[in-house]
DNA sequence: CGTCATCCATACGACAAGGTATGGCGTATT
DNA sequence: AATACGCCATACCTTGTCGTATGGATGACG
C-alpha cells in the first residue's frame, strides 16, 4: 500500500493502476482518485500514468468496467444453481454485506454508488449490476416456491437493507447487533 | 438558485450561507461545498464569506448542526404520541424516504452519510441522529405490542431499508415498483 | 554493437480553490 | 455633516491537480 520503489516490480501495467485506483476510491471516494496521488503511492510520477492511459477519463472507464465485471462474476457464483441450498445462499448474501470482513468490498460498493448519484456513466454501471443481482436473487426466491411478485419484493428489500445497513454504524447502537441482524435476515428470506 | 444581484436582499447572514451550503451539499456532495462557488451563486465574492465565517470549517460546523437540529425536530414530530396511529406513523416514515417528493431531503441525507464515512465529525452527528431515530421508532413498535428486541430489529430494518432503497434507482427495475414498496412496508411494520 | 520500442522522469503551463490583507461603499449614529 | 461600522470587492499568494512536451534509461533484437 506504500511506495515500493525498491521492490521486485519495476514496471506497471494498466491493470495495476486500475486496482490502485479502486483502492483509493474505496477509501477516499471518486474525488480521491487523483493521478498524482496514485503515482506517488506507486513511487513513480504521472509520466508513467500518461503512458498507460490517455487521460483521467480513461482510468475511470477502466475502474467502472473492472468493478462491474467483478460484481457480475461474484453474483453468478453466489447464486449458482445448488438445489435445496437456496436458503443458505440467500442468508450468505446478506451476511457478506454485513460482516466486518469484506470491509473493502463494502467500501467500494458504497463509493461507486455515491459516485453514481452524480455521474451518469457510473449510474449506468450500477444499474447494470443491480439489475443482474435482483434478477439472480429473485430466482433464488422463486426456486424456494415464492411467488414471482413476492420474490421481486424480497430481492429489493434484501439489497436495499444490506446497502442501507452498511450506511449506518450499527455496531454502536446495540452490543447484541448480531442477534438483530440474524432476526432481520430471517425475516427477509422468510421463516 | 442563481445569482440574485438585483433582488431585494442586499446583505447576507450566516444562516443564508449555511442553507445555500446544504443545497450544494445535496447536489454536489461535501466536495462541492466550495466557498467561491457559493459566493458566485449569491452573486458576491468570498470577501463576504470570510466576514461571516472564520474559515471553511466554521461553515461545516454550521451545516452539520443545522442538519442535526432539523432531523431531531422532524423525527420528534413524526413519532409523537398519537395512540392508535402507530401503524400509520410507521408507514408514513417509510413513505417519506421512498417518495419522489422529498427528493431534496433524501439527497441531503445521503450526502451527509457519505460525508460521515470519511469524516469523524460528520459521523458523530449522523450517529446522534440515527440513535435518536432508532429510539423513537422502536417506541412506536413497542406501543403496538411488539417485543423490545423485535422492535429494535424492525427499527433497524426500517431505516436500513429506506436508506438503501434510495441508493438504488428502483424506478428502472419494475414499472410496478409502487406495489413492491407497499408490500415491503407491510412486511417491515408487520401485517 | 547499434537501433528501436517501452516505460518513466522532468519541466512547464493552466487553472481552481483556500486564505489573507486591504481598500471601498453605503448606512446608521451622534 | 463627520464618523464609525457593517458588509463586500479586489488583489495576491500558496497548494494541488490535469495535461503536454520532451528527454532519459533500460532491455530486446537484428
Amino acid at each position: 500500500m506504500k511506495a515500493d520503489k525498491s521492490s521486485a516490480r519495476v514496471t506497471l501495467d494498466r491493470n495495476e493502476w486500475i486496482e490502485a485506483a479502486i483502492d483509493v476510491l474505496a477509501e477516499q471516494g471518486v474525488q480521491g482518485m487523483r493521478i498524482e496521488v496514485l503515482a506517488k503511492n506507486f513511487g513513480v510520477t504521472k509520466g508513467s500514468f500518461y503512458w498507460h492511459f490517455k487521460d483521467r477519463q480513461d482510468l475511470v472507464d477502466g475502474v467502472l468496467q473492472t468493478w462491474r465485471d467483478g460484481r457480475i462474476r461474484d453474483i453468478d457464483k453466489q447464486t449458482g444453481a445448488s438445489p435445496g441450498r437456496e436458503r443458505e445462499q440467500l442468508l450468505h448474501l446478506i451476511d457478506v454485506y454485513g460482516a466486518t470482513r469484506n470491509r473493502k468490498g463494502i467500501s467500494i460498493e458504497l463509493a461507486v454508488r455515491e459516485w453514481a448519484r452524480r455521474d451518469a456513466q457510473a449510474a449506468a454501471i450500477v444499474e447494470e449490476v443491480d439489475s443482474w443481482r435482483l434478477q439472480c436473487t429473485r430466482q433464488l426466491f422463486v426456486r424456494r416456491g415464492v411467488s414471482d411478485e413476492e420474490a421481486k419484493s424480497r430481492s429489493l428489500l434484501l439489497y436495499a437493507y444490506v446497502f442501507g445497513q452498511s450506511l449506518m454504524a450499527c455496531e454502536r447502537y446495540d452490543p447484541a447487533i448480531g442477534e438483530l441482524k440474524r432476526w432481520i435476515a430471517e425475516l427477509i428470506v422468510k421463516e
